[in-house]
RNA sequence: GCCCACGUGGUGGAAUGGCAGACACACGGGACUUAAAAUCCCGUGGGAGGCAACUCCCGUGUGGGUUCGAAUCCCACCGUGGGCACCA
């Protein structure tokens, strides 16, 4: 009963496969791997003389759910762009890894005292075999993984690299803490919700804490970060993503002196031009002046709103809240421009971590300014009017204008006010020009087990490089992997591990997961390299002139990963490891793809769609097709598992103009191939082909090559005999797409090479340049006609042609016609008037 | 609130100043078959007229503009998605 009911679910299932893809698909994918068919040659090599193209995939984190459709997504068009590549005589470098550290496998652990590394391994060999399955053509002898100590080695090395150049350092500094998580998280791993700040992964609540934890100092790049930007070729968004987390500004640092005492107050503001509107000065209120420059009898406010502020969550501070506070310190600052009296503030509106903690008010030109002055009664005095008014506004003015009532500068317009204020203020040496930025410095410690250890020990509270030979620093082995209680790190309790025997400690904090992926693309050039985390000579050339050429993944790096890399990268090129200063130079994003609800694939939607079912239904080739087919790369779009019904006809549609099934269900090649040249129609439309799918391949325009190969297919289709010499360049044209089907259709032609190597065809231009079009005939603008005539008509003859014709003769009857628009070889259009 | 994308049939999309809806899904009809599946062929934006081949009108979020001609360029608005948000 059983058995025969699991026969009949095996006949429908044989009798649905359209073409034997679960035969030739694990064939080629043996051979591929049993011959190394996409080995890249490293320089000295055979293979080695041809120009290189570095196609790179943003490596996954093993996830214990697998690899879902939208990796899929990326990693068919990086492989389509690889396997294209080869055919066009490049040595191309298309390698894959692993981002194996890292939180889920941590906490997986710690609910079920399995070790990480052995989740990490099990999900490794879950992904590696759904990557092979799919047929993608990475050089394995290049698979590295960021836990393997040979890696993490030179993970290490660069650290201690910047920390020798003082840009990895120890600060006590407000960090954002994940009880959930039980570490400190970095600022660009913080998200905004309606409940407040959530840590990024797991969307957990973090708050504000000050500890003392490690820090890069990814500012001391930060304009570099922003010019190179124009270096490279990404997509806007994701590059006015990043100018915005930099966040440039130029202004002025403006020094007050407190009246009274001995010191004095500076403060960053971007309209120096303002500064005679300046009628108070607010400080932050963990300012370190405030209780210097408190009075006596305001001292007990003062103390009181610190402790509140300081008792505030963030969103709290932050605007949601609603009004503004504040208090007076009661003391009195003096405007270095009006040489007026002004006094001094503390609010929580004024951010301590952001230029000096300070700022001088202009209530009259800044809408924050005035709401606080219109609460507390503090003066408003207009010193801009706008260019079109002769008056001052009446309320708040924050646009540029002219200035007035500004002594020196009345009558400049904002930005020659700016400049001569800076001057004035430089030659007064109360003041000078300053940029600021939004970025911060980079939070790079975590009170985590699974990561890499800082090659760092202490003595006598300060922190020594551990010596580049001792390297790595191994992890230990560890059964229990609970974070302590109270913010200390699970190495902590590894007392054999971090106690020296010369009384030194080892730092137990561990590296955050974005370290290991910020050089990984680096270490596929050598990765076996034991002297080098890579050697000069495969540096070179790989990633020569530009870098990798190629790089394709989710938007969701934007200013994480992709802003990290390219700092560490900076870095390596001031000290002579790269060649180049950008890592990345062409970046595109794969669009989301949406569940079949057209919401984003969830758990929670039970809309997730799971390729594994996928691909024993439809085979690898079918899955790349219509991923590929679901619309423009870039853009999100919904899944749809019906639609995998097109691409996969298509392909059996393909594989019957060689093959034919005989009585036995057994496929064999047609007999009766032609080896005669096929018929001009069929010849152009051939060429038309190549050209579009070459042209298409070049801007990753892979929907609408496949629609073209397509209307290709469907041509042939309605012919009775089938020609070699339109087969054979149609199989390689497809081959990037559906590399398993156009082999084995290859090797069933005869040809006994794979044709990963074989030559891309090319259109003959001949064939594409037609000698007759088909024109256009326009009457004001509305097509009433159609001719067929010679593409190279002229003016005179196309439009007398056309005037001849009864439908057009018929509009223009009776009335005037005031102008001819001529496009040669396409269109005329009579644009008519009444009589 | 500010910045950036995007808006086209029942659906995914094509066309980026010159035939709107290529290609595909879905749907409908037909051929083959004892029957079904598969395959192949035809139709498929809306409306009006005609027995018919066909003809005309409307139509790319909404309103305006530029142009001989606009899905495409410009202005305003509406909607969706993403990013930033007391950063002085």
């Amino acid at each position: 009963m059983l058995s025969s009911a699991t026969c009949h679910v095996e006949a429908i299932m044989e009798a649905r496969r359209a073409y034997p893809f679960d035969r030739i698909e694990p064939k080629w994918q043996r051979i591929w791997r049993e011959r190394r068919v996409f080995r890249a040659a490293n320089p000295g090599e055979p293979g080695a003389q041809k120009p290189k193209y570095y196609v790179l995939d943003m490596f996954p984190y093993p996830s214990g759910r697998g690899l879902h459709v939208g990796h899929l997504e990326g990693y068919t068009a990086s492989d389509i762009v690889a396997r294209y590549k080869r055919m066009r005589g490049f040595n191309v470098l298309h390698p894959m890894g692993w981002d194996a550290f890292g939180l889920p496998a941590e906490q997986h652990a710690i609910a079920t005292g399995i070790h990480p590394r052995i989740t990490t391994e099990r999900n490794i060999a879950n992904f590696r075999a759904q990557i092979e399955a799919m047929g993608f053509s990475y050089d394995w002898s290049r698979e590295i993984k960021t836990t393997d100590p040979g890696y993490y080695r030179w993970t290490q090395w660069i650290f201690l690299q910047l920390f020798r150049r003082g840009l990895a350092y120890v600060a006590e500094a407000p960090v954002w803490y994940c009880p959930a998580l039980q570490t400190v998280l970095a600022n660009e791993e913080i998200l905004p919700s309606p409940e407040g700040p959530v840590s990024e992964r797991g969307h957990h609540p973090v708050e504000r804490r000050p500890l003392r934890q490690w820090m890069l100092r990814i500012t001391a790049y930060a304009e570099r970060l922003l010019a190179d930007l124009d270096l490279v070729e990404w997509p806007e968004s994701i590059k006015e993503m990043q100018r915005n987390w930099i966040g440039r500004s130029e202004g002025a640092a403006i020094r007050f002196p407190i009246e009274g005492k001995d010191v004095s107050v500076e403060v960053f503001t971007t309209r120096p031009d303002t500064l005679f509107g300046a009628t108070y000065l607010v400080l932050a209120p963990e300012h370190p002046l405030v209780s210097e420059i408190t009075r006596p009898e305001c001292r007990t406010a003062v103390e009181a709103y610190q402790q509140e502020v300081a008792k505030k969550s963030d969103l709290e501070r932050s605007e949601l809240s609603g009004g503004k506070t504040g208090v007076s310190l009661g003391s009195f600052a003096i405007n270095p421009a009006s040489r007026e009296r002004i006094p001094v503030w503390i609010a929580d509106y004024v951010l301590m971590s952001y230029g000096t903690g300070a700022i001088m008010a202009v209530p009259a030109h800044d809408e924050r300014d005035y709401e606080f002055a219109t609460l507390f009664g503090l003066p408003v005095r207009s010193v801009v009017r706008p260019a079109d008014s002769s008056d001052p506004p009446a309320r708040c003015f924050s646009g540029e204008g002219i200035a007035c009532s500004s002594r020196f500068l009345d009558g400049l317009p904002t930005r020659e006010a700016k400049k001569a204020m800076i001057a004035w203020l430089e030659e007064k040496g109360v003041g000078k020009r300053t940029v600021q930025y939004r970025l911060r410095d980079w939070l790079f410690s975590r009170q985590r087990y699974w990561g890499e250890p800082f090659p760092i020990i202490w003595r006598n509270g300060k922190a020594e490089a551990v010596p580049e030979t001792e390297l790595p620093v191994l992890l230990p082995e560890r059964k229990e992997f609970s974070p302590e209680k109270g913010g200390f790190a699970p190495l902590s309790q590894e007392k054999s591990w971090v106690e020296l025997p010369d009384g030194g400690r080892r730092e137990t904090n561990t590296m955050p997961q974005w370290a290991g992926s910020c050089w990984y693309y680096l270490r596929y050039l050598d990765p076996a390299n034991g002297q080098a985390l890579v050697s000069p000579v495969a540096e070179r050339y790989w990633m020569g002139p530009q870098g990798v050429d190629l790089y394709i993944g989710g938007a969701e790096h934007a200013v994480l990963h992709l802003l990290y890399a390219r700092f560490w990268h900076k870095f390596l090129y001031d000290i002579g490891v790269v060649s180049t200063p950008e890592p990345f130079h062409r970046l595109v994003n794969q669009g989301i793809i949406l569940g079949e609800d057209g919401r984003k694939m969830s758990k929670s939607f039970g809309n997730i769609v799971n390729p594994d079912g996928l691909l024993r239904e439809y085979g690898a080739d079918t899955v790349r097709l219509f991923e590929m087919f679901l619309g423009p790369l870039e853009q999100m779009k919904p899944w749809s598992s019906q639609g995998l019904e097109g691409p996969h006809r298509f392909l059996a549609r393909v594989w019957r103009l060689v093959m034919e099934e005989d009585a036995e269900g057994r496929w064999t090649p047609r007999p009766g191939l032609s080896t005669e040249e096929a018929p001009l129609e069929v010849r152009r439309i051939l060429h038309q082909t190549i050209r579009k799918v070459t042209d298409d391949l070049e801007q990753l325009s892979f929907h609408t090559a496949i629609a073209q190969m397509m209307i290709l297919v469907n041509a042939l289709t309605r012919q009775l005999v089938q020609w070699r010499c339109v087969l054979e360049p149609l199989i390689l044209l497809l081959s990037p797409f559906a590399p398993h089907l156009c082999e084995e259709l290859w090797s069933a032609l005869g040809q006994t090479d794979s044709l990963a190597y074989a030559r891309w065809p090319e259109a003959d231009p001949r064939l594409l340049a037609e000698e007759e079009a088909e024109w256009v005939i326009q009457i004001n603008g509305k097509v009433r006609g159609r001719m067929t005539a010679a593409r190279s008509l002229g003016r005179e003859e196309a439009e007398a042609l056309a005037r001849r014709r009864p439908e057009i003769e018929a509009w223009i009857e009776g009335k005037s016609v005031q102008k001819v628009v001529f496009v040669p070889g396409k269109l005329l259009n009579f644009v008519v008037g009444p009589s």
